[in-house]
DNA sequence: AGCACGCCGACT
DNA sequence: GTCGGCGTGCTC
């Protein structure tokens, strides 16, 4: 019987057949394989080895070749990945192209040899695309083509000398440049390009190529060099920290939490060495490819660490698997690719940040990573450790609630916060209290920071009185103020409603917008306020030079979330919220876990000083901030179970299943109404109202010319919610995109 | 993802 | 009358 292969592609497409390559040894599940594609071929992964009817192996092609030097992706990540595409309603092989994995991507040279011709010699090998494609075709129908593909090395066009250094041609006044640069290029051996030539010789560029026109220079390709792999330990390896590591390693530790990335990163040493005598090897994973460069640089000093670069080429890749598997590296660190690497005997995952927003993919399967992470380290049985800011409802469902919870919480620091309650001052965007303060700092020739909220949305409607914010009746959701056409509305369900004439809280008549100032508002206002104070602005749009800061002089610094990356000021004595309304009202039931978050780490910019922490608010009840200011971590502890406890009820993660049905169209009614139609095909399948919110125009109702509406879909589990997002996609409307997100992090995506 | 096929607007 | 826009459909 003819032996067929299933082959996933790194396209949007399902795995398709071909028949095993004509001759050659048979690779197995997971390898890689070369296959005719279109005019040319294409690499793919084998997901599965079947015989054929005689009569379906007439339908198919051969594939090409093995790539037989490949590491075989393992079974058991084979397996995942198929799940994970069916989870996420989405190709398989669009979810292996988001792994960008390096073998796929590899450059081939693809070589055919005519049998039908006798005159052929054996080396008649001739490049395949000298045949017709309807030829080539023909060929290999008719058996009459050998093919074979040989892996290209990456190369470089660079510049080389031709002539010698003493030519007697380039001894003339006019060619006095040419002479210059020959004699540098000829010292050097090779330059990467003419222009980089002339900078170092420092001649036009014209001589240049008057060198190269006059045959005294010229152009190879040469093979790329490898990339240093350098994992040379940082002189200062850990970052100054409050927090001393924890030196009993507790191989059942399944969630540390708080601290800075270093202190996390710090206290999970002597976890994975206890992983590594044991004959393990732990993989971290981490959202970011800047703090996989870190945390690599960390472990270094402590731990046989191998670092995986998601970005770099097939070379670039055998490099570093030499560098594994030869230089005895244990630990491996990388991002979401990681997850596709062989290491021998996989001991652990560890979701580092498991709250990191970086974790969603933005494109593709926009899969969440945390989510995939746990059915992976399920699938290769092996535990799963995370570390986060703090509890956060989401990531601690990801590990196993053993009893107690095996976490391990990192302490804060030293910072006295207190609540600056905005609806009790008249001055604006800072505080009474908060001028006060900084007036001191002024006085005294301290520093301090500002955090300002970025650029905000529409507002909420709050009241003056007692600062609560209108909500909505079916999302948790606080309801945005559309003030042009006086319209309270949620962003989530569409639920639409005028405002009401008092409080639904106190009954207040006293109810305003909450605006949101920006930086520039804050330094102006600071310029009035404390003029003698140097400012500093540090945001997205303008970096100021902080150098003078650090060096300890007085200054204040106002900025976005960027300043979450600065090193710790050495005489900071405030750090300043501006006002976190905004963030907590947002159109998202993560907000508060977000604001707190974004507090834990903000305060963390206070080192080793224990500087005084101010947030302004008109939310000063609100029980998250109350939690936060109280510097009780158990205070702390019970707000995120009373949130995870108000989540259950409203069917949100981890309770309940998201995904968000998006639908884009020219005109709005277009958009909304496939999703109604989506919606009654789902309510025929049986789909419960309260599963099903919306269809409401997307917070940005228009992007680039197309309208955006969606859907939510609130499911009790993962295996519905698939069921119902095939429904919902079952029928298209003609000019109407339905696409779909499953785990959504933020529903004012959008989805390409 | 590519690539072909197919149907409507602005031009040598 | 053609060139070219991108909407739709297919790839073993």
């Amino acid at each position: 019987m003819p032996v067929a292969i299933d082959v996933l592609l790194p396209l949007p497409l399902g795995p398709l057949q071909w028949l095993v390559p004509y001759g050659q040894a048979p690779g197995g599940v997971g390898s890689t394989v070369v296959v005719p594609w279109q005019q040319g071929i294409r690499i793919g992964t084998v997901t599965g080895i079947e015989t054929v009817s005689d009569a379906r192996s007439l339908e198919l092609r051969e594939a090409i070749a093995w790539l037989p030097d490949d590491v075989v992706l393992p079974s058991e990540t084979l397996k995942w990945l198929l799940a994970e595409a069916d989870r996420t309603v989405t190709p398989a092989g669009t979810l292996l192209a988001s792994l960008s994995l390096p073998r796929l991507r590899r450059e081939l040279t693809h070589e055919v040899r005519r049998l039908d011709q006798a005159s052929a010699g054996q080396d008649a090998w001739q490049a395949a695309d000298t045949i017709a494609e309807g030829e080539l075709r023909e060929l290999r129908e008719q058996g009459l083509l050998e093919e074979r593909v040989t892996p290209k090395i990456p190369t470089d066009r660079v510049m080389v000398p031709i002539a010698e250094v003493g030519d007697a041609r380039l001894e003339k006044a006019s060619r006095a440049t040419q002479k210059t640069a020959l004699e540098e290029l000829s010292a050097r051996g090779w330059v990467g390009s003419g222009s980089e030539l002339a900078r170092i010789a420092d001649v036009p560029e014209s001589a240049i190529r008057s060198l190269v026109r006059n045959g005294f220079a010229g152009y190879e390709e040469r093979p790329k060099p490898s990339p240093e792999v350098d994992l040379t330990p940082p002189p200062e390896p850990w970052p100054a920290s409050l927090i001393q590591p924890a030196q009993r390693p507790d191989p059942q530790l399944s969630a540390l939490m708080g601290g800075t990335a270093s202190d996390r990163a710090r206290a999970l040493v002597p976890l994975l060495l206890n992983d590594i005598a044991q004959g393990g090897w732990p993989i971290v994973l981490v959202p970011e490819r800047r703090l996989a460069d870190q945390l690599a640089a960390w472990f270094a000093n402590d731990l046989p660490v191998a670092l995986l670069p998601s970005e770099l080429g097939a070379r670039e890749r055998s490099v570093w698997d030499r560098c594994l598997f030869e230089e005895g590296a244990r630990v491996v660190v990388g991002t979401w690719s990681v997850l596709a690497t062989s290491v021998p005997k996989p001991s652990r995952l560890i979701l580092f940040d498991a709250g990191s927003d970086a974790y969603k993919l933005r494109s593709g399967a926009r899969t969440w990573i945390p989510h995939a992470a746990q059915n992976w380290a399920e699938q290769h049985e092996v535990p799963l450790t995370i570390t986060d800011v703090l509890h956060d409802p989401e990531s601690m469902a990801l590990v196993p609630d053993a009893a107690p919870p095996r976490t391990l919480p990192l302490p804060r620091p030293a910072v006295r916060w207190v609540l600056s309650d905005l609806t009790k001052t008249h001055s604006w965007p800072l505080s009474d209290e908060a001028i006060r303060v900084l007036k001191q700092v002024q006085d005294r020739d301290r520093q301090a920071i500002i955090l300002v909220p970025r650029r905000g949305f529409s507002a909420a409607l709050g009241c003056r009185e007692c600062g609560a914010a209108v909500m909505c009746p079916n999302c948790d959701l606080a309801l945005r103020w559309h003030a042009r056409d006086r319209r309270l509305r949620c962003h989530q369900c569409g639920h639409d409603t005028s405002p009401p004439p008092t409080c639904p809280a106190c009954g207040s008549l006293d109810m305003e917008a909450q605006r949101a100032a920006g930086s520039e508002w804050v330094l102006r206002t600071l310029a009035e306020a404390v003029p003698e104070l140097p400012r500093y602005r540090y945001d997205g749009d303008v970096r100021d030079d902080l150098t003078p800061l650090h060096a300890g002089q007085p200054g204040v610094v106002v900025g976005t979330t960027a300043l979450l990356r600065l090193e710790p000021l050495p005489v900071l004595s405030l750090l300043l919220v501006s006002q976190v309304d905004g963030a907590l009202h947002a159109d998202d039931f993560r907000a508060e876990v977000r604001v707190l978050r974004l507090l834990l780490r903000f305060e963390h910019q206070a080192g080793l000083r224990n500087p005084l922490g101010m947030i302004q608010t008109f939310a000063s009840e609100h029980a998250a901030l109350r939690a936060f200011v109280s510097a009780d971590p158990e205070a702390l502890h019970q707000e995120l179970t009373r949130m995870n406890q108000r989540r259950a009820r409203f069917g949100y993660p981890p309770h309940g299943q998201l995904a968000l049905l998006q639908a884009s169209a020219k005109r709005i009614e277009d958009a909304m109404d496939a999703l109604r139609a989506a919606v009654a095909r789902l309510e025929t399948a049986g789909a419960e109202p309260d599963e099903i919110l919306g269809p409401a125009p997307a917070p940005v109702a228009r992007v680039r010319g197309r309208a955006l509406a969606h859907v939510i879909l609130r499911t009790g589990n993962e295996a519905r919610r698939a069921t119902l997002l095939e429904t919902a996609l079952s029928q298209s409307t003609r000019g109407v995109k339905l696409r779909v997100d499953v785990d959504p992090r933020d529903i004012g995506d959008v989805l390409e």
